[in-house]
Formats: structure tokens, sequence, C-alpha cells
DNA sequence: CCGTTCACTTACCGGTCGGTAAGTTCTGGA
DNA sequence: TCCAGAACTTACCGACCGGTAAGTGAACGG
């Protein structure tokens, strides 16, 4: 079964997003991508509004498949956030395009917000928390203090996934390449320190 | 002495290009803002660009400044970087502003350094690697075993302070205060034991 | 007093934006 | 066979975009 054009245009609506931002990109440039009219994407999605709020809506799913896919492979908790953050931290397509799109909603969804008042990250947020909850080491902290915790690793995955052009145009393929290893070392020992809450 | 024109526009442009990015404000929105026409902005400033790239060195200068004063505090390489990150985790209007620009900047940095070739971050992450190295734990490794530990914490603050808004949106403002809280104890110890390259 | 320069104005340009209106063409079921 | 609706199209709208052109008035050095 072939994808549909809704899907098609969401595929291209979800990259040029994520590479040039909501106002970065026009609705006509979407639909050509896919050889159409930005009147046909208008059919599909009424407004550039809408058709943001249906990117949006897509990744947060996708999100919430990765969280699946880490309690189904094990049934230790621990083992459980460390599966779903190194997938986070997985550098093929997909994840980047995710993790620059939510960079963008983070910078942007206030204004979006106070009109739309719809928070496509929350339900995420409060997954995390809970599996955050369930480790030996933090069982019975408070939400905040486990969202502040959570919200540290977050950062240290998705701010390096952003900055992958930056990092490879400063320091050429080659070093990019060193770093990208010498990444993967620290941040596997970042989460293990945080997981198990070891201080020094 | 009054700031000159010049001095308001770039303030006022700052501000805004934080906000909205650059494809989201116009640069007559920000001439208004000083209570001018935009022609008076590209008397200044000869084109939109120009002023962007001029905000941003003006956000350099003062990353640097922050780093000098945190050299000047003390002696001890681990003591100094202490210092400088937990300047750039302070939560005022000038480091927010900065946050958000700097994540701005790493999120469309490619497609105007393709046209531009200038890495306006270049020199102060270079500067970070360089005080990583002077640290105790952290001697000798290579730049980018350096980079790749300084840059989890960039991430854990920087993701964190661009997250403020969404942030308290979700969690209304009372919870929001008991993150803020939580938040600064827990990157207190990740950046203990990022600095210590403690293992555990 | 004159000429230049600075700081700024109004008027305007071609182009792009998101969105509306009004068709046309295709498809599948009664 | 007809017809309804889906999936598009072309034509167009007003608003706004960044930037150019040309000029105005005030400040200032000679």
């Amino acid at each position: 079964m072939p994808p549909t054009t809704r899907d098609q245009l969401l595929a291209a609506a979800t990259a040029l997003f994520a590479e040039r931002g909501f106002y970065g990109v026009s609705i006509a440039h979407i639909a050509n991508e896919v050889g159409l009219t930005k009147q046909a994407l208008l059919h599909h999605f009424s407004t550039k509004e809408k058709l943001y709020g249906d990117v949006l809506e897509t990744i947060s799913g996708d999100l919430d498949d990765l969280r699946a896919d880490a309690l189904s492979i094990s049934s230790d908790p621990t083992a459980q956030l460390q599966t779903f953050l190194r997938a986070m931290a997985r550098r093929d397509r997909a994840s980047t395009i995710r993790s620059r799109l939510l960079m963008r909603e983070l910078l942007d969804n206030k204004r979006r917000a106070d009109t739309a008042g719809v928070w496509y990250l929350k339900p995420f947020l409060e997954n995390l928390v809970l599996m955050m909850q369930r480790l030996p080491a933090w069982k019975g902290v408070s939400d905040s203090v486990a969202l502040a915790a959570v919200y540290q690793l977050l950062g240290a995955i998705n701010y390096y996934a952003v900055s992958e052009p930056t990092l490879s145009g400063i320091l050429g393929g080659q070093r990019y390449g060193e770093l990208d290893r010498a990444f993967g070392g620290q941040l596997d020992r970042t989460i293990a320190q945080v997981l198990t809450r070891s201080s020094e």
C-alpha cells in the first residue's frame, strides 16, 4: 500500500518544519516537495497551524512508541529508562528530525499555547516522571525533583543532537566523528550517574 | 550618556530575535519597538542579515566577558569553570535571551554559515575546551573528549533555560518554582560529577 | 554662510505569504 | 447511468516582506 497523499504531506512538513522552523517554511514549499500546489495541501489540512499541530501529534505518538518499546525490553525500571534515553540519543534521520522539531517547539510554543492552549509535550513528560519514580534510587521523590533530574539528561541529549550541523561545521567531519564517540561514552556515564543518583 | 539609536536597535533586535527567531521578526517590527521606521534601521544596519550578525557578535562578546569574570574570581580551574557554568545557568533576563538566541542559532546557522562562512560560536567553544583541559581530572585529554564533556553540561543548562515558558505553562507557576529549586540542586551535582570525572 | 554628512522620512518596488473562491477531474457506490 | 464527494486545479485577494530611491532637516566644520 503506497503512502497516502496526506501522509506524504505530513512527512514533508515534518522534515521542513524541523529544518527551517514554522515561519521559515511556506505551505507552498511543503506542497511542492510532494509535487502538489499549496491549495492541495489546504484541502487536506485546513490551515498551516493545523498542519503543524498534526505534525506535533505524530511526533509525540512516535515518542510514546519509543517509550513502549523500552518498557517491553526489560522489567527492570533502570534498564527501561536507560534503553529509552539511548534510543532518544541515537542519531538516525528520524531522531534528528524529532530532536530539532521538539527544540523548535520548546522555543516557540508559548505563543502558540497562549492561543491554542495545547501542550503536546505534557503526556510525554508525565510518563518520564513516572518512569523515574520507579527507579530504586528515586522512589518517592516529588514530581518536580524527578522531572529536574530527567530533564538534565534530555537536555544533554537533545542539545547535542541539535548541534550536529554546527559542530561538524566548526570541527570538520573527522574531528566531529571523534567527538561523537567521546560524547556517547560520556553520556552513558552521565545517565548512569543520574539514574543511580550517586553523588561524587 | 543615553544609549545611541544604534544600541537601542541592537537591544530590541536581540530580544525579538531571541523570542521569535530570524524569520519570525520583521525589521519594521524591530524599528517600531524603538519608535522608528524600518528605513531608519536600514540606515544603521544595511541588511537584516547584517543586523542579525551584529546581534550575534554582541552576544558572543558577552559570553566572553562572563568567562573572563569567572577566571578573575579564583585561580583554581575547577572553581573557575564551576563559576562560569553557574553564571550561564542563572535565569535573569539577559541570560534567558542569550540562551534562546544561541539555541536558535544552533538550529539555523548551518544555512547561514553555508553562505556566510562565519561560526560565531567557535571561539567560545574553544575557550571552554581549554578551561576543561586545565582541570586535574581532565588534564591531557583530547579536544574532542573535553568538548563532549563540557557540551553535556551546556546542554543540560541551556535546554532547561529554553524550556522555561513551556514548563511553567505545563506545570503552573507554583510547581515550576519547585522544579526550579530541584533543578538547581541537581545541576550542581551533575556539574561536580562531570568536572571531577567521577564514575558512579 | 556654505557645503557636507548624519539621521531619518515618505513613497514605492517586486515578490511572497496564508487563505478564499470557484471550478474541474476522477472514483466508487446506488 | 447518475451523482456525490474526494482530490485536486487556476485565479485571485489583501497583507506583509526586505530593500531601493529620493529627499528633508538638523548639526557642524571651514
